[in-house]
DNA sequence: TTGACATAATTAGGAAGCTAACTATAATGA
DNA sequence: TCATTATAGTTAGCTTCCTAATTATGTCAA
């Protein structure tokens, strides 16, 4: 599944939201706030990512990648492990590894112990490009947290964890609220 | 600028943080953690969002611009403006509203003041396959959020805010300290 | 008036994701 | 044992985004 976000340059005014309310008197305009505001700050914050790689000719996913790697403690994973990881399919982490490789970033070794299988190595290259990138990432992403507290991190954190608790209800149940609805 | 947000399963556990840390420490785990959690949630979301409109046979751009439209007051507007409000390029909403208008849900009107121009209208089509949809995705919204209370929202919306206020450092200083970093 | 520039929309071609099909290898069980 | 099924990775073809170039029209100033 790909995974597209549009940038959402225009939220609602107040009075478009009430104009949508009269609409539809199930929408709860607090809720609909949140939920756009934190589309749209993660969009911002992914676009700004993404010019901050770009310098380093890095794309998103291929850094990822890279930072996937790093973290193993033998430097090394699977093709099938990173694409699960990285939430891409696996003809998806093909092409990202071919990138990588071609660039010297990672090495694939073939196994022997299953002849199907593939290791991937970060390479000292790649070693060496996240040592470049990774200050400059970690520069910015303080930089533009600087502002907040850090007891409102503790609270951010926790009220984004409420949400993903409670999106097993986007699934459950709003079809079958759907239905009342319609009827 | 192409947008996409890889969906990142594998937050870093605070071992691994700690572990980046130590070679690059510049790092503030607490921005970390909050940056990355906030990129997960929103694709999260995302992702729910394109499985509640697929249901409807609808992609996440194509309905985006029927709400644009709807939120005007003579269901109208013009390719460019779209384009501004949706945060991509002119070529691609020519692409969306090509795939809306095959489906009779929009309709391009050429207009006679400036006739380099487009006037773009949502059609009844386009009005009532909304009047499906919407309500759809405000329970779906509502149930999602239901777990937070009403001042988690004000307090979310807040922080929400004070990192978008904190964005533009992202771009304007970490150079400088980046290359502060590498001397 | 008309030449230079600006603007609206589209078209053409490229990037990076996806699914589905394919190849090779491994595991299982009658 | 060996046919079936499962798994790892790749390839092929599609989608939807992008940038750059194109076409048509409008604006402005010499």
């Amino acid at each position: 599944m790909k995974l597209i976000m549009l940038q959402l340059r225009d939220l609602p005014t107040p009075e478009i939201l009430q104009k949508f309310v009269q609409r539809y008197p199930e929408a709860d305009v607090t809720a609909i706030s949140s939920f756009l505001m934190l589309l749209r700050v993660a969009t911002d914050l992914s676009l700004a990512l993404d010019a901050c790689l770009s310098k380093h000719g890095l794309l998103q996913g291929r850094w990822w990648v890279l930072i996937l790697l790093m973290r193993e403690d033998n430097l090394t994973s699977t093709p099938s492990v990173l694409a699960e990881k990285l939430g891409v399919s696996r003809a998806t982490m093909t092409g990202l590894l071919d990138g990588l490789e071609q660039g010297g970033l990672v090495k694939r070794v073939f196994s022997q112990a299953d002849r199907r299988s593939v290791q991937v190595q970060l390479s000292a290259v790649g070693q060496s490009k996240l040592d470049t990138v990774m200050p400059d990432y970690y520069a910015r992403v303080r930089l533009c947290m600087q502002q907040l507290p850090q007891q409102q991190h503790a609270e951010l954190q926790k009220i984004l964890g409420v949400i993903v608790q409670g999106m097993p209800a986007w699934d459950a149940q709003a079809g079958s609220l759907t239905i009342k609805q319609e009827l």
